[in-house]
RNA sequence: GGAGGGGUACUCAAGCGGUCAACGAGGGCAGACUGUAAAUCUGCUGGCUAUGCCUUCGCAGGUUCGAAUCCUGCCCCCUCCA
């Protein structure tokens, strides 16, 4: 093997897997990517979560990336594994999902993928198409292939059998299940999370039972939330979901961290790791962070918006915050004065400005509550009906109100 | 089956007859400072027809002038033993 071309791998490699948490084995993925034949590089999704935030994207970007060096990225739809459920990182055997969920959730995977991979390149697969077709010999052969002692090395497999908690039978085929999946694509690479790092090496394991060349895995981390520290997730409130409205998706990123922000570039970004190191230089030598995070912002959200619409928010965002201008696209809202007028505090909450009249009346004490610029300190203040203006709580709870 | 410990607001966690709408921490929200950063400081964090009133401390009763605090029953969780 020639030095000149294993170097010339070694940059390309150190793009495509740029924040990867691990890569098994490096030098088998130098070697497949010295070869000339596009890779099938594999990526397992389970049909539950259709709502998809940047969190999600990591991975879909590690495929494009894929793409863009010309390799097939494999777009796997566990819908027969749905079934099972993974039981990956969970204490309980977890609820199937019904045919008409799956169905349903693969669709909005489809709507929104795309939007990142090209679809020229991706193949789209559903495992159902040869698990459907299994007869149970057929599964127990595949049990066959794997020992129990191996299934209990996965760290929650032996946490729960130490702890004496159930684990049906069936859990332990669900490693087998995806490591199948990986024979029946004849995957050349698998990704997925690094809580996935178990079932993808069975993957290697049943491929090299099946006479095929070992898949090489490459493990993602989570990204961390818009506060930082802990992961994005829906139910912790700190995502970017991928269908925000351009103006929110663009102050979302503009919110967090300085520190996050390179996180968030080796992530979520398709600009070259020089790019990348320049930035970087750039603010080290004194460049306002805020400016670099503008590039960063810009390019997320034309990539789900489109064309243009990275500078459209941009420019909406120095407008209304630099100089404190106002959104153009106010939300108007009518409150009705039932007799004669109406107190501010229940003015507030009917227009969902507020949670209660007590809410209200204690962000008016705070200072937070303004009409038309003008801050209001007066809490026994009655708006009549006629009354028409901009009333805004905070920073970002800002409504045009009129009052009928 | 036996022994013990516990269930308090978004979360953790004090309180163990009145001064408790309930200490403290985290989170969240707001204000100041800014770059809608981060860090920091300050305040708020049950509801209402609001200087007062109403409802909350696993559930249902009871004792008491008065209970989150005491008693009875029920439900749920945890630890140890078998």
């Amino acid at each position: 093997m020639n030095t000149t071309t294993e170097h010339d791998n070694s940059a390309l490699i150190d793009e495509l897997t740029r924040g990867a948490e691990e890569i098994i084995q490096r030098d088998e993925l130098q070697d497949r990517l010295t070869d000339d034949t596009p890779l099938r590089v594999k990526v397992g999704f389970d049909p539950t979560a259709p709502d998809l935030h940047l969190g999600h994207t990591v991975i879909i970007n590690a495929m494009r990336r894929f793409q863009d060096a010309g390799h097939t990225a494999v777009f796997l739809i566990g819908d027969f594994t749905g079934m099972i459920g993974d039981p990956t990182g969970k204490n309980v055997t977890r609820q199937p999902l019904s045919e008409d969920d799956i169905k349903a959730n693969a669709q909005t995977y489809a709507e929104q993928v795309f939007k990142i991979l090209d679809p020229e390149l991706t193949e789209v697969r559903f495992n159902s198409e040869w698990f459907s077709k299994m007869t149970s010999a057929d599964m127990i052969r595949l049990a066959s292939q794997h020992t129990v002692a191996r299934m209990l090395e996965r760290d929650d497999f032996e946490k729960r059998y130490r702890a004496h908690q159930p684990i049906a039978i069936h859990e332990f085929l669900y490693p087998l299940v995806q490591g199948h999946d990986s024979v029946a694509l004849n995957a050349d690479i698998e990704m997925g999370g690094t809580d996935q790092k178990f079932n993808l090496l069975v993957g290697r394991q049943l491929q090299s039972q099946a006479g095929q060349r070992p898949q090489c895995i490459i493990t993602w981390p989570l990204l961390e939330g818009t506060d930082g520290v802990q992961k994005m997730s829906k139910s912790l409130g700190n995502t970017i979901g991928i269908t925000d409205a351009p103006d929110e998706m663009f102050g979302k990123v503009m919110s967090i961290s300085d520190e996050l922000m390179w996180r968030y570039f080796e992530l979520l970004s398709f600009q070259s790791n020089d790019a990348i190191a320049e930035y970087k230089a750039q603010v080290d030598g004194g460049v306002n962070p805020r400016d670099i995070k503008f590039v960063l912002a810009n390019e997320i959200v034309e990539r789900f918006h489109g064309e243009g619409s990275g500078e459209r928010a941009q420019a909406a965002f120095i407008a209304r915050f630099q100089q404190g201008g106002l959104p153009d696209d106010l939300e108007s809202v009518e409150v009705a004065a039932s007799d004669g007028a109406i107190g501010i505090a229940a003015a507030l909450t009917q227009a969902g400005l507020t949670a209660s009249n007590s809410d209200a009346f204690r962000m008016i004490q705070q200072g937070a509550v303004k009409i038309d610029g003008e801050r209001v300190s007066d809490r026994s203040m009655q708006l009549s009906p006629g009354f028409e203006g901009v009333v805004q709580v905070g920073k970002r709870r800002i409504k045009k109100v009129a009052v009928v």
